[in-house]
RNA sequence: UGGGGUGUCGCCAAGCGGUAAGGCACGGGAUUUUGAUUCCCGCAUUCGUAGGUUCAAAUCCUGCCACCCCAGCCA
């Protein structure tokens, strides 16, 4: 058989075992799982795995499951399973099936029974407190507990009553029977199910014994036939928990196998979805979908392409080393795609009046979409001779090197006329508060014909007639300074901190109307933006000079 | 101090015994009606460290060091 080329090593793995037949008394069929808890929004970590996932399906034709893990029901609602259904769905990923951990409840509970029948789990009475001091430490063994060795019998009518109601919250648990003793701490007689009178948001109060992700996770992987299991490092810890509850369910070979990777992390960016809760929760943001937040619907609100997020995890790469990546990957990443496919257009943030004194009437001026592509296509701009352009593209007191206009110099509007600053009408603080110029009639833009005028830079600029105003939101950029904020981060947060937001100054925020991302162009924006000095901006809605 | 992992350029990351890919960042130059883009050119004699095996080691062996994860009736 012909094996797809490997880009990472978790396909490695893939190829190894397609390679010695693993696989081959199951048509060679590979199957992944996306199996998020549907507890809170998706974030760029997550696209990280579902890349992961999703390219292991797409490598080898195989299929994936998109799985909500809900087994805890306090937690869980329809409100985050819509989202994350949303979620990948924008990012344009297809999974084969929606399957719910809760589906399986019944059959959970089956095999919780035949782990008791096989004399590999009992019912233990201690509370959850003499289960940690019996636990032992992470160098000192475990106590076994004096439920351990109740006969079967005894654990089955326990374990019955247990889910028939007749204990309390807390007052009883099943518990694999592996090894108090095990340097692994997961396998010192790991919960199997606990009691809990919560309803869930998918079965109700039909259960009062919820399942624990321990047991749950890897059995619904074996019910569904999953071959690779993927998930991030911090559960290597629970692998060998994980081969127990499979191989002691009966579940014959092929059996899933758990292979870690690390998780993503982003300097300047909190990724845990506990922090990002409080974020929302104490109001330093707007919510889920703030620009500021590394959530999908974030990153969507802020004009951030699924593509780039793509581009920018496969550029990441898939290994097992801790890591943290500079925000500046993930820049590049949207800036590309959005120099390749951003229609552009132009925009004028802090505006000052420029007039041109020598123009009268108004003509329509040619300007490409896109000029990266063959044909973008062009689309018409009035020019009238009066325009807005920024107030930072003039300046009284040119910086050394400055290329845009001053007084008696020379600059393009873009698409238009050189113009040459004459005069400046200043108000009673000193402020620029229109400007004058001329312009010469043989550098329209297009024009063939040389002539003796040049221009030192090209400035962008709005009819006063025919632009149209645009709602306009600014923000300023959280842990700005902060390399790669700690948890620590996060607990410090207060109202005091408020200024500080999160993300950084980049120019991809904006959409355009019908909502495809847009590049804003600004002389030097890009180089502004990653040097990290300016402010976050949002255009809310925004019809710039296009005649539509 | 037990167990499980990881250490290759400022940041990611290939490499799997034959003499250090690539991306981001950075520096230099050219083109440019976005100080953007595009385009060249430069950027690890060295792979945590100390030994060993070998004609040959980032790759194999041994010791050491550093960092991460694990003691929820969370996932």
């Amino acid at each position: 058989m012909k094996l797809p080329e490997a880009t990472n090593f978790i396909e490695q793995i893939i190829n190894e075992e397609l390679e010695a037949g693993k696989f081959e008394s199951t048509g060679n069929e590979i199957h992944v799982r996306f199996p998020p808890e549907p507890n809170g929004y998706l974030h760029i970590g997550h696209v990280k795995a579902m890349c992961i996932n999703f390219g292991v399906k797409e490598k080898y034709h195989g299929t994936l499951n998109l799985r909500m893990d809900d087994t805890n029901p306090a937690k869980e609602d329809y409100e985050y399973v819509n989202s994350i259904v949303d979620a990948v769905k924008w990012l344009g990923f297809e999974y084969d099936k929606l399957v719910f951990a809760s589906d399986y409840y019944d059959r959970l509970y089956e095999i919780a029974e035949k782990y008791i029948l096989d004399g590999n789990a009992y019912v233990c009475d201690l509370s959850a407190e003499e289960i940690t001091a019996t636990r032992g430490t992470l160098t000192e063994a475990g106590k076994e507990s004096p439920y351990r060795g109740r006969s079967v019998e005894e654990n089955l009518k326990l374990f019955r009553e247990m889910k028939a109601g007749k204990y309390p919250d807390g007052a009883k648990v099943l518990r694999a029977k592996i090894d108090m003793t095990s340097p692994n701490v997961n396998m010192r007689d790991p919960i199997i199910y606990r009691i809990a009178r919560v309803p869930h948001y998918r079965t109700g109060g039909k259960w009062c014994i919820y399942p624990m992700y321990d047991f749950a996770h890897p059995v619904s992987d074996a019910i569904e036939g999953i071959t690779h299991s993927l998930c991030s490092l911090e559960f290597e810890n629970h692998r060998p928990l994980y081969n127990w509850f499979v191989e002691k369910a009966g579940f014959p070979a092929p059996r899933p196998r758990q292979i870690e990777f690390a998780r993503l992390n982003i300097t300047n960016t909190l990724m845990s979805k506990r922090y990002l809760k409080k974020l929302v929760d104490e109001g330093f943001v707007s919510g889920w979908d703030d620009p500021r937040m590394p959530t999908i619907m974030g990153l969507k609100n802020r004009g951030v392409p699924p593509v780039a997020l793509k581009k920018f995890c496969a550029d990441v790469g898939v290994a097992k080393a801790y890591s943290v990546v500079n925000q500046a990957q993930l820049d590049s990443c949207i800036r590309d795609e959005l120099n390749a496919n951003a229609e552009r257009a132009m925009a004028v943030i802090n505006p000052v009046k420029l007039t041109v004194t020598n123009y009268t009437g108004e003509e329509e001026l040619d300007f490409e979409i896109n000029p990266t592509k063959e044909d973008g296509g062009t689309r018409k701009v009035k020019f009238t001779g009066s325009v807005y352009i920024d107030r930072e593209d003039f300046s009284l007191n040119p910086p050394p090197k400055y290329k845009r206009l001053q007084k008696g110099g020379t600059v393009r509007l873009k698409g238009a006329y050189i113009v040459r600053c004459d005069d400046v009408k200043l108000n009673k603080n000193g402020e620029v508060e229109e400007i004058f110029c001329t312009y010469f009639p043989e550098t329209r833009s297009g024009s063939t014909t040389p002539c003796e005028v040049k221009a030192k830079g090209v400035v962008q600029w709005v009819d006063c007639k025919h632009g149209v105003d645009a709602e306009f939101r600014q923000y300023e950029p959280l842990l700005k300074d902060e390399e790669y904020p700690d948890q620590d981060y996060a607990e410090r947060l207060n109202k005091n901190s408020l200024k500080k937001f999160f993300g950084k100054a980049e120019p991809y925020l904006a959409e355009s109307e019908d909502n495809k991302p847009f590049q804003l162009m600004r002389t030097g924006y890009y180089k502004k933006c990653t040097d990290g000095g300016l402010i976050l901006s949002e255009i809310v809605s925004l019809k710039d000079n296009f005649n539509k």
